[in-house]
DNA sequence: TTCGTTGTTCGCAAAATTACAAACAATATT
DNA sequence: AATATTGTTTGTAATTTTGCGAACAACGAA
């Protein structure tokens, strides 16, 4: 398990925001970034910004329809991730012992 | 789902120091402070701090055996988290259509 | 009482995060 | 060319995170 790369995904998940438009992406098939926008209660250039954010980190992706950008999940890396956190909660859940 | 809950646990995965303790103190059953220090390369002060943080986040916890302090996972609140991750991943897995 | 051991807390500094408005870039449309 | 639309980037400010050494607290032992 790649702690680092766990860790950064979990930093990506880390704030309530982002969680919502990963949310709101998975429930659409048309995803534009003034769709994301107008679901949030933030400056654009704030949702830019979480936007980058989950980009950098692999979970998303996004691809340019002029004059719009179309956001999505990135499928495979989100696969990734997935089974990030379920090694982690599969190590961890499995062990007993311990104080409680 | 609570997006700020799920969040506040991603917040305490999303650092690789923190994931590292969290993994050691699957390992063992005895797990003082200075157990889990010994296992890191930084400062006492810096390992208090990140186990204040999952203590917070209620991730681990902490009780005195003076003059040690014994750590270990929270087993329950780490079961919610794991709930928590794997509705989000369930929730963004089983969508289809978008772009890829 | 005076040490020694074990951790936490405090004070500080550097860096990162969060949020916004304003400026900007790229492309259509008039 | 001038304008409008869509997002990104820049600059700025406030807050949080990260990390450390030093001081501190609690307790047992000498």
């Amino acid at each position: 398990m790649e702690n680092s790369q766990l860790a950064k995904y979990a930093k990506a998940l880390a704030h309530p925001t982002r969680i919502e438009i990963l949310l709101f992406l998975a429930s659409l098939e048309s995803c534009f970034f003034g769709d994301i926008h107008n679901e949030l209660p933030i400056a654009k250039a704030t949702v830019s910004q979480h936007l980058k954010e989950l980009k950098d980190a692999g979970l998303i992706q996004g691809e340019i329809e002029t004059p719009k950008v179309r956001y999505c999940i990135n499928r495979e890396n989100w696969e990734e991730a997935r089974r990030c956190f379920e090694s982690l909660f599969s190590v961890i859940g499995e062990k007993r012992i311990c104080c409680n």
